[in-house]
Order: C-alpha cells, then sequence, then structure tokens
DNA sequence: TGAAATGTTGGGGCG
DNA sequence: ACGCCCCAACATTTC
C-alpha cells in the first residue's frame, strides 16, 4: 500500500459523516490531508453573517476531524496556488474534492483538475451536496425543467436517497509538518461591531447542532410543518436546518433519511429540499441567475431606486410592523422565517419598486443560509423574473399577512418592542390605532415607529402598471 | 406559496 | 303573507 498522501478539499461540505470525498480517502488506508482554502479569487465574497457562520463552522469541523484521527489544515489564497503548495511540501499525489456548481467555483475546479491531471495526479470528484446532479434531470425533449412540480415529480426517480455514508472510523493522519493559518488568521468575525455574539444564542454551529435540530424537527413538527410552516411567531414550524444545508454541515441526503420512518408526513418539508435541487437546476443552467433576469423581457423593467426607501427596508423601518419585524429578525439572527421572506421581498420590490439585485445583495450578505442557487432563484421568483415564478399581480399584503400569519402579534412584539403593549387588533396596522390606543402602548407614530413609508393601496396600484407597462 | 373588485345568494327586518 | 331592501357570506373574475 503506498504511502503517498492524499489531500481532501473541503468547501460547502462541513462534515465527516456522509462526505464521499473524506470517506474515498480514508478507505484509500493512505494518509489524508484534510484542507480548506479561503478562496480570495472567487466571483463572488462570502457576506458577512455567512464569514460569521463559516468561522464558527470549521472550528466544529476541525473538532470532528480530530475525533477520527486527522487535522485541518486552514490556508487562505488562489485554490491552485495553494493546492501546488501544497503538494509541493507533502508529496501528495491525489486530491479528492465534493463538486460545487455554481460558475466561478466551477471554473476554478475545472482548471485545477485539468491541471493537476496533465501533470499526472489524480483528481477525484463526488456528488455530496445534492441528491441528483443538476444536469441528470431532463424533460423528455431534453431540456431541463423550468416549472417546479414536473420537475419533482420526474426527479424521483434519479434521487439518491440511500444510506448516508458513516463517518469514517479512523483516518491515516499525516505525520509531517504542514504550516496551517490560525482559524483568527482569516479574519472571519466580525470585530467592530461585534455582532456575532448577539447572533450565537440563536444557534449551534456544526455538524452535532445540525443532526441535533434534524432529530428535534423529525421527532414531532415535522408532522405539523405543512400548517406550521407559515408561522413566523411558533419556534419550531420549520427545522432552521438551512444554515448547516448551506455550509454542508449537513446533507440533504440524512435530511432524507432522517425522515425515513414518516416520508409520508414529511412530503411538504422534503419539497422544500426539492426546491433547493431545482434552484440549483436553474443556477446550473444560468450561471448568471443571480444577476441577470431568467426572463429577458423584465431587462426593461422600470425601476424606482431609492436609496432612503432600501435603507428603511434593510433596517426595518418601513412602518410595517410584520416587513419590519422580519428585517430586524433578519439582522439579529441572520435568519428570516421563509413566510416573511416572501412578503418582505415581494415588499422590496413591488411596493418599493426597487430592482430585486438589491434585495439578493442584501439577503447575501445578512443571510447565514446564504446559498448561491436558492437566493438567486427565490428573488427572481418573487420579481416575477425567474422560472415558475410569482406572477406578477400576486403582491402581498403587509399588513394582512401578518394577520393570518402572526395572528396575536406575537412575532411583531418580539423584533419590533416598541411596538409590543399595542394590542392585536392594531399591532400589524398601527396607523389605524385610535389616538387613545396609542398613548396606552407608548407610541408616536413618526417618532418611535415610523408612519408607513409608501401607501399600501397607492404602492400597489403603481406597481401594477409598472409590470402592466413592462409586458407592453 | 394573493388581494381586491365584482357578482351572487339567501336570511332577516320591515312596511 | 308578500315584496323590497340591506348586507353578510360566499363565489367568481380580474389584476
Amino acid at each position: 500500500m503506498s504511502d503517498t498522501p492524499i489531500i481532501v478539499w473541503f468547501r460547502r461540505d462541513l462534515r465527516v459523516a456522509d462526505n464521499p470525498a473524506l470517506s474515498e480517502a480514508a478507505k484509500t488506508g493512505r494518509p489524508v490531508i484534510c484542507l480548506y482554502i479561503l478562496e480570495t479569487e472567487r466571483e463572488r465574497e462570502l457576506g458577512g453573517a455567512s464569514k460569521w457562520w463559516l468561522h464558527h463552522s470549521l472550528q466544529s469541523l476541525s473538532e470532528d476531524l480530530e475525533a477520527i484521527g486527522a487535522t485541518l489544515i486552514l490556508r487562505k489564497g488562489q485554490a491552485f496556488r495553494i493546492l501546488d503548495m501544497l503538494i509541493e511540501e507533502t508529496g501528495a499525489d491525489s486530491i479528492y474534492w465534493n463538486r460545487r456548481y455554481d460558475l466561478a467555483p466551477r471554473e476554478i475546479d475545472a482548471a485545477i483538475k485539468s491541471d493537476l491531471k496533465a501533470r499526472g495526479l489524480t483528481v477525484e470528484t463526488f456528488r455530496a451536496n445534492l441528491l441528483s446532479e443538476p444536469w441528470t434531470v431532463k424533460t423528455k425533449t431534453d431540456n431541463y425543467y423550468k416549472v417546479f412540480t414536473p420537475y419533482w415529480r420526474a426527479a424521483q426517480d434519479s434521487l439518491d436517497t440511500g444510506k448516508p455514508l458513516p463517518t469514517p472510523k479512523s483516518i491515516k493522519t499525516y505525520t509531517g509538518e504542514i504550516k496551517s493559518n490560525s482559524l483568527e488568521s482569516l479574519k472571519l468575525l466580525p470585530s467592530s461591531p461585534d455582532w456575532g455574539s448577539k447572533m450565537s444564542p440563536h444557534w449551534t454551529i456544526g455538524s452535532k447542532g445540525a443532526a441535533k435540530a434534524l432529530e428535534q424537527f423529525v421527532g414531532g413538527p415535522v408532522a405539523d410543518y405543512p400548517e406550521d410552516r407559515n408561522r413566523p411567531d411558533k419556534d419550531n414550524g420549520t427545522s432552521k436546518l438551512s444554515p448547516h444545508l448551506a455550509f454542508g454541515e449537513i446533507s440533504p441526503k440524512q435530511i432524507w433519511h432522517g425522515c425515513k420512518g414518516n416520508l409520508d408526513s414529511a412530503r411538504k418539508f422534503l419539497a422544500e429540499i426539492g426546491w433547493r435541487e431545482f434552484s440549483y437546476v436553474l443556477l446550473f443552467h444560468n450561471p448568471k441567475l443571480a444577476t441577470e433576469n431568467f426572463k429577458p423581457a423584465f431587462d426593461g423593467f422600470e425601476w424606482n431606486p431609492s436609496e432612503d426607501n432600501l435603507q428603511a427596508w434593510q433596517h426595518g423601518q418601513t412602518g410595517y410592523p410584520f416587513v419590519d419585524a422580519g428585517m430586524r429578525q433578519l439582522w439579529q439572527t441572520g435568519w428570516q422565517h421563509n413566510r416573511v421572506r416572501m412578503v418582505t421581498a415581494s415588499f422590496l420590490i413591488k411596493h418599493l419598486l426597487i430592482d430585486w439585485r438589491e434585495g439578493e445583495k442584501w439577503f447575501w450578505d445578512t443571510l447565514v443560509d446564504a446559498d448561491p442557487a436558492s437566493n438567486a432563484a427565490s428573488w427572481q421568483w418573487v420579481a416575477g423574473s425567474g422560472a415558475d415564478a410569482s406572477p406578477y399581480f400576486r403582491i402581498f399584503n403587509p399588513f394582512t399577512q401578518g394577520e393570518k400569519f402572526d395572528p396575536n402579534g406575537d412575532y411583531v412584539r418580539k423584533f419590533v418592542p416598541e411596538l409590543s403593549k399595542l394590542p392585536k387588533k392594531y399591532i400589524h396596522r398601527p396607523w389605524e390605532a385610535p389616538q387613545n390606543v396609542l398613548d396606552y402602548a407608548g407610541v408616536t407614530l413618526g417618532k418611535t415607529y415610523p408612519k408607513p413609508i409608501v401607501d399600501h393601496k397607492e404602492a400597489r396600484e403603481k406597481a401594477l402598471a409598472a409590470y402592466k407597462a413592462s409586458r407592453e
């Protein structure tokens, strides 16, 4: 048996279980070098919230690797240079990694792979983060699907929902000395202000936290998911697995496997895994999904850029409590409930007529679950410019959505505390509250809490007119 | 994975 | 007893 080391290059697959690249490397019995590169040359820099998450996720991965006898090496720079250096330093002749699907990383990987192969090295790549490769599910006319429902139906036969790989029992350690950057030196954490420590209580970052979240969710809440997933006021309405999934602390296959006992009651939940797969299909075939309208017909749409309105939205100061609660939840916890995402996104695009790309960028920066496929596809979905998109005339009413899905106003009270003393009758529409009610609640509109920055009815009519104009 | 406007129905109050 | 009006409640259409 050869003693030449193998490099396992970790990316958005920060886990030791169900990690094909790691498992295959371990299986060879050869020394394994586990590497993470903070890439400085990729098309898109990670957002602030994602960097914060990544820091802790790398910490957790490092501990998980140590438990099986391996060490995580950290480096920062251009991937191909770092791999070259590491090959030089260690004499490694094989590199294993799990595939990624966004354009710039794909190009980086392709270039590295052909270069290394040309030099006689072995490169093995694996599917680890999707249930099926985005190029496999095809329509009868050999196209990729552009509508979710038929896609998901057709995909069933191609999904790899088999048993997840176990954590390798032990990994042969590479005994030579390898320099590693310290985690701190990657400078992933925010310093001033240190908003990270305020987000910490909301999460248990790492694959153990992910496994626990899955177990908890599958153990009960999943059965009520079809109803409760719309209720941001309920703690267990959704799984909150998204950031774990985005960094690969858990795989979709592990999630599917966790639901195996009651696949039927988990159907609606697993369809969300389907939306993720579908988003990757769209991204794979439309590499510029985050920056260009999927439907070119939208290119002429007349947006109404306004820095003031954009900032009011970003900071949760629109004067619509449900929208503001969502935007503040995002800012404070790095996450926003999915029902609320639809409402806040619709508000930015349709009430404020601000380009969906502005929203996409903000979410990319502030979400801990920011995912190159889901984020882009979902913003285009709301804008109506995407595949299988929400119709142009679907304009969410920001206060009736609140009344439907946060019926007691608890969600608003939690994130918009200056309104917390308002009775539920007015909590989603404080501008309609009688003066004595406002006085009692200590609310002065325009002072302690903003008046609506746009009138709902007017904004709705303007949006319909704008969409109509762009269709002509 | 909407909302609002418009149309229809049917019970009850009332002359 | 009967017709008329009002207006919820529900259904359909439109954006």
